[in-house]
DNA sequence: TAGTGGTCTAGACCACCAT
DNA sequence: TGGTGGTCTAGACCACTAG
């Protein structure tokens, strides 16, 4: 069959300029579309998506088309798909968010859980750092997120966390902040975070860290600087981590 | 057409044994044949490989299964794709090279491109840990590179690799190692870095690190622990890396 | 213009899961 | 047993590159 046979069937899908330029796949037609839906909340977090038939046929798309989009969006962890059982929504549950977005590790490589213990959620607006990595205009509201993270049953994070306020409504004043906030995010904000980048360094302990993580003034820590970015792309989160690496690492992979 | 038709037409290819358990796709298959090839040294770095069609018929296999095998391997930075030219080795230049494997990067997001000083390369025998990262018996025979690199003129990272001795003959004569190691290894030894995986910790300077990297004893210091593997997922080298991270970090990336 | 990888389709069959 | 995703094939056309 022929590439452009589906041209103007579906009206959400471009009907293709095919002039050279503005080309553009029809399979990442789809998955913006899909990404664009998921993003919307058109499907809850964990709920099945139709059927790659069901949606070839709602598309006017081959089946092979709706599969390379989904292809692409579980490449992108947006989807779970299972053999046999279907195509989900990805879920901010504690074992998908401590996979993908938690890199401490035990120096004899056992996977280690956190306990969270928050100290203040407060409301301020943006300083220049944190309206930079959020794109926010200076001075707009935020809400901070002051916890300590133990390992082990140490102290071993101090982090500070900062939020858009007009994105989260109403968190300051929630009690019982979950140790999972992305599973909050994802449940109560219908903000799922899709992809997080970090900056690392070494520093030495300030007082007010030493005092939270047990430790003297000056001692090495490994200070991580956060922006985590939702489905469609937006900085969403900004947060600076203060970790104590004894007896345990951080762990990067590359390929 | 059926999935089995091709069954025992090429010897390399397993004559699907079709029974549920031992089931291993085709495009699996092509894709470790490949990949076999190019680990030992069938094609060399920056060579062109066949097109499509013709690996397919040389396998008698579809062009879709062989596209999905090259696809799987371009993901995994074994082969370069090029719409209109070809597939590639992937070669480890210096670009390649310090896009993968250098994540360290200016504060103001500029890319540092760091210099070398070798300051030692001595024959030894491998400790435990070298041993362990390496998958060596102890006492197995290696090589050591000790070597100070500057990012804009200022050292600031001071490292020693260890490397089986076994894999590398002659290295220790060589003089002016290249700033670029891993496209050494290419080049000279016909073994490709596939893959890394560090773990990152923050220490304070001792006294030798103080020294060659200009700062007092006790400093923060990010170390940095990386086991590099070959294309067949070998161990191949492992290095330990101090970092001063005054103007620099490290960055990381999770999707 | 010829050759390469990239996209799209259509249809068959297989592996896996729930029922 | 029926439905889902996964594999494999076959063939057409498109976009890109080089000579």
């Amino acid at each position: 069959m022929k590439g452009a046979e589906h041209a103007g069937i579906t009206p959400q899908l471009i009907a293709d300029p095919e002039g050279s330029p503005g080309f553009r796949p029809l399979y990442k037609q789809v998955r913006d579309l899909l990404t664009r839906r998921l993003a919307d909340g058109f499907w809850a977090p964990g709920a099945m998506l139709p059927s790659e038939q069901e949606l070839a046929a709602t598309l006017s798309v081959s089946q092979g088309t709706v599969r390379k989009a989904l292809d692409a969006m579980a490449a992108e962890n947006l989807i779970v798909r299972r053999q046999g059982r279907g195509t989900f929504v990805a879920q901010q549950d504690d074992e998908r968010v401590l996979f993908h977005f938690f890199r401490m590790t035990g120096d004899d490589g056992s996977h280690v859980f956190p306990e969270s213990e928050v100290e203040s959620v407060r409301p301020g607006t943006a300083g220049t750092a944190e309206a930079e990595a959020l794109g926010l205009d200076p001075d707009t509201p935020v809400l901070r997120i002051l916890r300590t993270r133990s390992l082990g049953g140490r102290p071993v994070i101090a982090e500070c966390l900062t939020l858009p306020a007009r994105l989260f409504p109403g968190l300051e004043d929630r009690r019982d902040l979950p140790n999972n906030l992305y599973g909050l995010f994802a449940d109560q904000y219908g903000i799922s975070i899709a992809r997080a980048s970090e900056r690392l360094k070494a520093v030495g302990a300030d007082r007010d860290a030493a005092r939270r993580l047990e430790l003297s003034e000056g001692a090495p820590l490994l200070a991580i600087e956060r922006t985590a970015f939702s489905v469609m792309g937006d900085p969403v989160e900004w947060r600076l981590s203060l970790c104590a690496t004894e007896g345990f690492h951080y762990v990067s992979e590359m390929r």
